[in-house]
DNA sequence: GTGATACTTAGCCTTATGGAACAGTATCAG
DNA sequence: CTGATACTGTTCCATAAGGCTAAGTATCAC
């Protein structure tokens, strides 16, 4: 639970950034490398390499190395979790009706 | 196009510290006072509306003086967004991605 | 082996973020 | 009118983010 918020922390942040988000919308159409991402950009490498490890950091994506090139791609399962906390903050304000059906449906069963 | 992707900083990096979320998921069941919103965190009140400022900032709450209380309220409309974005990026990454597609992606939730 | 390619590491700089304290201002309750 | 309540404004601080350059390492192509 701690570790999930952290997690979420990361994603966040990473998604925060457009050169980043950028560099997500490009890789759903398959991996690249650190170049051929790098190119579209206005960017100093290193910069660049920035954001690619903090993608990595976040889960975002996955990377790995094949003699001196740096392949990268999407890790979906990451998506997920920003759509898992979409849904429980939905279910907070249009749940309701159903949290509060559940609540008379628990204290039917259960009487004091 | 723009402004969209701009908003988007705001919305995920509001979204990236969980005091914060915390907040949005508060507001979810009902809108609040400041100090009632702050009362769970141990920080100084200072501090705590920076991230209110933050939260308004970014569209995803709206607030609203009333004598010397102010009330805060989630902005759902900002939160589709997001879905908008992750829904955009899934199209992406399922092979949607025709020119015909593209463009109502790009367009479907132009800001106003 | 040489040179080009593809990163990588290490510093440096500026601004933003998330926290603090302290001193206001504006209401409301009596 | 007075005091408590509910912010608000200002200033400060440490760290992180996002950019740069310059120099290093490791492959690969010849």
């Amino acid at each position: 639970m701690e570790q999930y918020q952290e997690q979420l922390n990361g994603i966040f942040q990473a998604l925060a950034d457009p050169t980043r988000r950028a560099v997500l919308g490009r890789l759903g159409s398959g991996p690249a490398s650190i170049s051929d991402l790098a190119r579209p950009f206005d960017m100093a490498l290193p910069s660049f390499m920035k954001h690619i490890h903090f993608l990595e950091d976040s889960g975002l994506i996955r990377t790995e190395k094949h003699g001196r090139v740096r392949t990268c791609a999407i890790e979906k399962k990451q998506f997920a979790r920003v759509e898992t906390w979409l849904d429980a903050q939905r279910a907070i304000w249009e749940g309701r009706t159903d949290r509060l059906e559940k609540f008379v449906m628990r204290n039917k069963d259960k009487p004091e």
